[in-house]
DNA sequence: CACAATTACTACGACAGGTAAAGTACTTTT
DNA sequence: AAAAGTACTTTACCTGTCGTAGTAATTGTG
């Protein structure tokens, strides 16, 4: 693997590429939107960031873990171990009232993003 | 000024905000962008940036000017002074061929990122 | 005429978030 | 028995952003 400076950092090898720097503002919105649907655990999560993105968006093991880590510093989730009594033992994490509140406002947050960016871009393709 | 941690960093005090942190990663996409149409300086840029984003997003002085050396160091533009003879003299920059390239490749990315994005976001308006 | 404000940068240092690398530990598949 | 998959943790580094401050010239205001 070519090492690629942070700035042209890609995510998948192929066509379909997303610098990490872009969804960076959002990785924390990313798994708030995922414990929405009910309590969950980092390798769970991190499968179905995968899937939801077919395959275009593939979150880093260490940038879910620090994610979860400043989420629950601020308030967002609550982690509780589950009871498996094998396997390694996971660690699941739940969303917080302040959670959800967060999560709206970074909602709305990006529906004026996505205008103020699409300002500076232009579609070359058709 | 309150002191709020990054994350949370706000341009502009009112209900319009944006977090930096979204943007980081079109920052040289939009500078390039307003090159596009032409040479420019520091100054202007960073107004017609104010302008074009009707206020919502101010991107700051250092910011700027570090992401013009890192545009340069890059070879996506190319600096020049300019022949003023009055005020403090400034320094121009011109988007080169392979900045264009460059500035085409983040349009079609953003086209992917947005759609990803858009995938973990729910609307709550209406 | 003095002063503030505006224009146009530059330098420095701090900080947050992402990530490579490596390790731990247990289970399932080959 | 080895490899692959599950489920993390720790450390250390890099990049981009941004607060603070300083320089330097011009223009506006009292």
């Amino acid at each position: 693997m070519e090492r690629v400076p942070s700035t042209l950092s890609i995510v998948q090898g192929g066509t379909d590429l997303i610098s990490s720097d872009v969804i960076r503002g959002y990785n924390d919105t990313i798994i708030l939107y995922l414990l929405l649907e009910g309590e969950s655990y980092g390798y769970e999560i991190s499968k179905n960031i995968k899937e939801l993105s077919e395959e275009k968006y593939i979150m880093k093991e260490t940038t879910l873990y620090s994610a979860f880590n400043r989420l629950e510093a601020n308030g967002f989730i609550e982690s509780f171990y589950g009871d498996e009594t094998f396997g390694k033992r996971r660690t699941y994490y739940r969303i917080t009232p302040s959670g959800l509140a967060y999560y709206k406002e970074k909602c709305e947050e990006w529906q004026l993003t996505k205008d103020v960016i699409n300002r500076f871009i232009k579609e070359w393709s058709i």
